[in-house]
DNA sequence: GAGTGGTCTAGACCACATG
DNA sequence: ATGTGGTCTAGACCACTCT
């Protein structure tokens, strides 16, 4: 009904919750049919591509499988939810694997960019917010992070000694939310500073986890460096298959 | 003009490859303003949905962005294209990295399933296919893995000496061709197994990743193990920021 | 106000799955 | 033969950007 949209969400968005919460809250096992998209379309009032697009929502969550000629139904199996390509939100991935989350800023400062801070697109002797921070799960350090932030996209104002926890909010209060971000990852043997930090022996393999984040317009708003012990938590991401040459659309 | 479609692809699938060519082949610099989706729709005679859509792997791939209101752009810097998301291919990662690919099969054999294969969802007695291998780069020993199919899925008369050494191709000729896949990370120290496959010192931090491989109707087909060498190459990864709760769509 | 992308509708034909 | 998802069309209104 209700065409260019009313103040809330998408009516695809809506849909698909709304489909969704019957899936989970209620009932339907996997392998469960689920009603046809001409049936589900003339229940919600809406277009059949209404209803493709909520459905496709469901897929590529992992929700629910498509059989053509067949029909829609109930995934067998969840999918990871807590990825690297799914959430920008370690507090999450924490308490998700049944930990109690915490965070400890060591230091918060604006200092001179430094050659490191090129893929930010900063000029020599152009201000950054760097951050150290230590994250906790069940009060035991698994991840020592450094993060820099070019002082041009904050406010000026910015009370260092107060800062907002997630430099994600700080971002998006400013106007430059990320968006989508290309993370780098190796194998390191901690330092005498990583370490110290994460309390761990020296020399003991590190997942190391270089990471550039982007706004919305490609521009570069934060380069994170984040050290991680692995027995804590793993870190999971999700692949797709690729088409050759040009990627994949569905 | 053609509805149902021909015998080939897509029609939003060409298109997206048409204009692709136009964009890297041709000229178009960063920030060039692309057709409107209106005049695209006309140029090529298809509906504005179909432009659209086309439009939107673009997108996906990183090459445009689209600005509400004002138009399609050619994106500033295309994302980093070998990553875990967009590839499943680990030699054209290493020749993109400029090094010469080799691999070496150690060993293919069916054997008995064992605990570790209970995500391939096989029964206690089942046979899988145990392949190990080397990856070099430049001759170099860079990746250590040892991947496991289960028997049922692949043809009897399979002929173990002359393996083809893409498992993915060997997946795909069986009707399995792998389509997504969840993927654990890990830093650990190497064994003495891994040490000796990798010609590295004892203990030195390696980049463990261990990966389901799913085909399209979420069947595991492929369970891999890997021990990458840190130092060769960069695992990369694209992140997309979420909405909470319920994924993304788009 | 004109133009553009974002969303939605109603209806159509096709290819595949199932009985 | 029938039903289902997969693709496509033509046209509409909306929200936003730009001038």
């Amino acid at each position: 009904m209700a065409r260019g949209m009313p103040g809330e969400t998408l009516l695809a968005d809506r849909l698909r919750d709304q489909l969704l919460e019957d899936i989970t809250n209620s009932q339907l096992p996997p392998g469960t049919k689920l009603p046809t998209e001409g049936e589900l379309s003339k229940r919600f009032g809406v277009s059949r591509a209404t209803v493709r697009e909520a459905v496709r929502g469901l897929v590529e969550a992992g929700y629910v499988t498509r059989r053509r000629g067949s029909g829609s139904y109930v995934a067998e199996r969840r999918r990871m939810p807590h990825g690297l390509d799914s959430t920008l939100s370690y507090l999450a991935m924490i308490e998700n694997a049944g930990a109690k989350a915490g965070m400890r800023v060591l230091d918060a400062v604006f200092e001179e960019s430094t050659n490191i801070d090129s893929v930010l697109h900063v000029r020599p002797g152009e201000k950054v917010l760097a951050v150290e921070r230590v994250r906790t799960a069940d009060d035991q350090p698994v991840i020592y992070s450094r993060d820099r932030i070019p002082a041009r996209l904050l406010r000026h104002d910015l009370d260092l000694a107060n800062l907002d926890p997630s430099l994600f909010a700080l971002l998006r209060s400013c106007g430059h939310a990320a968006d989508h971000a290309t993370a780098t990852l190796r194998a390191v043997p901690s330092t005498i500073c990583t370490a110290k930090m994460l309390r761990v022996r020296r020399g003991k393999p590190l997942l190391y986890i270089e990471e550039v984040d982007y706004d919305r317009d490609g521009t570069p708003v934060m380069l994170s460096r984040e050290w991680h012990v692995s027995e804590a938590f793993d870190v999971r991401i999700n692949r797709r298959a690729q088409v050759p040459q040009a990627p994949r659309m569905r």
